[in-house]
DNA sequence: ACCTGAACACCGTTCAAGT
DNA sequence: ACCTGAACACCGTTCAAGT
């Protein structure tokens, strides 16, 4: 073929193709992602460095359009608005969470949602290292929940009338109409709770 | 060659060759495997059933000899005692910590650790699915600690000088001394807390 | 029972050749 | 500038053939 008139591949329309990949799949391949636009593998590399800036722009799609807190919101209400924003657009994709952890975040947007956050954590009163340390704990808790979202059916091989306080906690958990929903609520309570006694002491 | 009179794998020998991998690069493959242990690569087969079979050894081996908490201990002190010491466990292979993630738990020892949290958690007074919540949180904070420890050096491609409170965190905190370490002792303790204050009002 | 080598169906990335 | 096909160096798993 060579080159045609008009272009292929755009980049937008690779993030599209690699997203859906994600959402049936858990996964996704160049070849795969080649396939289904009608192109061949190598030319993606005319659009893209490789499948790391593919996951990269993947990650700027899942987050893009999250909702900006309202004004005149307080810093904890700012916390549990921007938390939940995050955790709401993985509840969207959330087999896209795996893939992206251990990546360095670089979309602009994802960016300003840690920034943020950090200025949240400023207005609570806490210094530098502190706003570190927090955002550290919230990145942890909006990783797991996002992770929660595409945990395979059990997290533990547990025998469910074994009789132990973890088999009665998977056997309650299971009866709950959204589980993992239910225990991102209950954290986000008690994280922000903590941090709010916490600032109190500063 | 075919069968020797001695086994010349043992899966012993298999998963201190996999962590070893795992600690020098970051992944294990199974011709690296192989080629380590000065076998060939379809025999790892009559030991092992694949790839996540000797990956969830490795999680085993990982967490072996986690320290028991004192017997005397309140709930809260568990707690901190277990969660402290599974992240010390992860500490000395952080590289194993991705992963782990998002496969299914069945080594029995880590197992008993997350039935001694569920324990810890109804002798604190929650109920069944209230257990389940609560331990998604602690399990995404042991989790996200993990991962902090394995994280790149920079989580967020950030520009160093730009005033923003992002910056200032990422830069306040990269002169701690362990970073890391000061992070999840914070974020210890403000869960703790948060856990408490929340069976308080039970 | 336990090893080997060959085979299979995958990966991500590079690169010369085309227009 | 943008596409193609071939090539390269990898994967995990299976299986017939050996002793």
């Amino acid at each position: 073929m060579a080159r045609p008139s008009q272009p292929l591949i755009s980049v937008d329309a690779l993030v599209t193709a690699a997203l859906e990949l994600i959402d049936e799949s858990g996964d996704f391949s160049l070849p795969r992602l080649a396939r289904r636009i009608g192109v061949s593998q190598s030319s993606i590399y005319n659009h893209v460095s490789g499948r790391e800036e593919i996951l990269e722009l993947v990650r700027g799609r899942i987050t893009r359009s999250m909702p900006l807190p309202p004004p005149a919101a307080t810093w904890d209400e700012v916390l549990r608005y921007e938390i939940r924003a995050y955790r709401d657009s993985f509840a969207r994709h959330p087999r896209a969470a795996p893939l992206l952890v251990m990546q360095t975040v670089r979309d602009a947007d994802v960016i300003a949602f840690y920034e943020r956050l950090s200025s949240a954590l400023e207005e609570a009163g806490f210094g530098g290292a502190e706003v570190a340390s927090a955002l550290a704990v919230i990145d942890s808790f909006a990783i797991g929940a996002a992770l929660d979202l595409a945990a395979p059916g059990n997290v533990w091989a547990v025998d469910p009338g074994s009789g132990t306080a973890l088999a009665r906690a998977v056997d309650d958990a299971s009866r709950l109409a959204d589980r993992a929903g239910t225990a991102f609520e209950f954290g986000l309570e008690i994280l922000l709770d903590g941090l709010r006694n916490r600032a109190a002491r500063i």
